[in-house]
RNA sequence: GGCAUCUUGGCCGAGCGGCUAGGCUCAGGUCUGCAAAACCUGCUACAGCGGUUCGAAUCCGCUAGAUGCCUCCA
């Protein structure tokens, strides 16, 4: 495999909110840890967005010749909807709503989840830990907290203690924000009275008697804080310090922020060099949301079924319609804006095509191929920016088509360069599919509209223009376009 | 209420002090029996007001609007 590890990557670092050149903590060699999802329910276009931005991430790490060790762990433990006690886990709610047993939830969602990443053409992570399965390391993590005395118990709970741990580190160091304004900013809660401070979260909670996930502890029966499990986790697989930790936007804070404040307590260093946000997908305007139920499910894009949508789109067409924005921006899902994407999209899938027959030429190249290549992984060193990337593509497009057309030359080392340029961003970096074409797959209706094709090839030659546009008039009724090219006549089915 | 971010041409979206992406739409053209498709060419915008600067979409201030976080969320 051919490296490119002396490309500068730079990447926006949440934390010191720059971009910064990366340097790896162990050379040629990547740990990243990205948050995965609560599976309580499917996952919806905007939770899709944040993975296939890791993905991008992911693939171009590898891309550069780094061996990249990529976890993401599954929530399977449902967290308590508001800091008060009142509020029931997720994942038990809806096991009881849909009376089934809690991991009969986690398992159905867990299995929709990855059938949807796959779908969209993500990479498996290398790792994927669940934090059922590693309770007795987030005991531990809350031991050691306790011990070097960031923690306390209350009534079989324990709470991190937020304001000791602020006299001597800095809660608020990735979101901004200081714990003085936080603590004159509190809103009222009720049952809180377990804790010394509003602030503090919780590491480990008492289960009440009707809890049904639990586990039993030093402090008795409970079951783990929420921003415990990333700790615990990202800990045992990457080490106490690693190189990337990923999430979206809205996990900044409070999520991150005790994930850092967890592991400088437990380790005493800081656990993540490089801090990776990624940005809400929106739908009207609005963050997508499972709980506002402002959002919209992959499979409904891919079925167009689904009133915000004129027609069904590809896996990889709304992939595109992501990486055409840069991860760190909003982006508005629209009907319009995608189906503007599905189109670029064709053209740059044709391009592709027609570059196979592109001949080439003794003489030199005509066009730049050499330069055009660096300015792919400029945008791509450029924190991932795949919308520079995407208009770089299409320069290659605009190369492909004027060849085509001999109004430029390319000689044969040129052309190999580009194809394995091409290929690589597209289909390795990108992860696109041609999946659109795949759709078409009728065997009998390709044989009987190639049977009107030549009727009315034939009727053109004789002149008969008459029957042959009543033929192509007939077929366009029936959404079937006829495209007369130079090479032939062929058909799309809309 | 606090903190943060954003506002770019008809639409979607890059840009992070001078070289002013790209996609879609639209308009011309090439091709075609005619269309369509495809391809080529063209279309100079940065919320408003003020400031810094030789020079600002880009930096600073104010105003207006929007969004996110502050409570589970990608």
């Amino acid at each position: 495999m051919q490296l490119y590890l002396n490309q500068k990557l730079k990447i926006y670092n949440s934390l010191s909110g720059e971009k910064e050149t990366f340097t790896p903590l162990h050379e040629g060699s990547v740990g990243m840890y990205v948050c995965g999802p609560t599976v309580y329910s499917n996952v919806h276009l905007g939770n899709c967005r944040t993975f296939i931005s890791f993905d991008l991430v992911f693939r171009y790490l590898k891309h550069l010749g780094y061996k990249v060790r990529y976890v993401r762990n599954i929530t399977d433990v449902g967290h308590i909807e508001d800091d008060a006690d009142e509020g029931e886990d997720k994942i038990a709610k809806k096991a009881r709503l849909e009376k089934l047993e809690p991991m009969e939830i986690v398992q159905q969602y867990s299995v929709d989840f990855h059938q949807i990443l796959e779908l969209f053409n993500n990479q498996p992570p290398s790792i994927e830990p669940t934090a059922t399965g590693h309770i007795i390391e987030q005991i531990e993590t809350i031991k050691q907290i306790l011990a070097n005395g960031y923690a306390y118990e209350s009534n079989g709970s324990v709470y991190f203690d937020v304001v000791k741990f602020n006299e001597t580190h800095d809660y608020g160091k990735l979101s901004g924000r200081n714990l003085e304004d936080m603590i004159s900013n509190t809103r009222d809660l009720s049952g809180q009275d377990e804790k010394r401070n509003p602030q503090d979260f919780a590491l480990w909670k008492k289960a009440e008697p009707e809890h049904i996930m639990r586990w039993p502890s030093p402090w008795g029966d409970g079951f783990p804080g929420w921003h415990l499990e990333c700790t615990a986790m990202s800990t045992k697989y990457l080490g106490n310090h690693f190189d990337i930790h990923g999430g979206g936007m809205d996990l900044k804070f409070p999520h991150h922020e005790c994930e850092i404040a967890q592991n400088e307590a437990c380790t005493g260093q800081s656990p993540v060099n490089y801090w990776m946000h990624a940005n809400m997908l929106t739908l009207n305007g609005k963050k997508m949301s499972k709980s506002t139920g402002n959002n919209i499910l992959p499979r409904e894009i891919f079925s167009g079924n689904n009133d915000k949508l004129s027609k069904p789109f590809s896996p990889s067409v709304t992939r595109f319609f992501m990486l055409q924005a840069h991860y760190r921006s909003v982006l508005d899902f629209s009907n319009d804006a995608i189906i503007a994407a599905e189109k670029g999209f064709n053209r740059l899938m044709d391009a592709l095509d027609n570059l196979k027959q592109i001949k080439h030429s003794s003489s030199p190249s005509s066009i730049d191929i050499a330069s055009w290549k660096q300015s792919c992984y400029d945008a791509m060193n450029d924190d991932f920016n795949s919308p520079i990337l995407i208009a770089q593509l299409f320069e290659a497009v605009k190369y492909i088509n004027l060849l085509k057309e001999e109004k430029e030359t390319i000689n044969s080392q040129d052309i190999e360069l580009l194809s394995k340029t091409l290929n690589a961003f597209v289909f390795d970096v990108l992860g696109l599919k041609n999946d659109v074409a795949e759709e078409t797959g009728n065997d009998k209706l390709e044989g009987v509209v190639n049977m009107l094709i030549t009727m009315r090839n034939e009727a053109r030659a004789n002149k008969d223009f008459a029957l042959s546009d009543q033929i192509r008039n007939r077929l366009t009724e029936l959404g079937i376009e006829l495209k007369d090219t130079k090479e032939g006549t062929t058909f799309s089915v809309n």
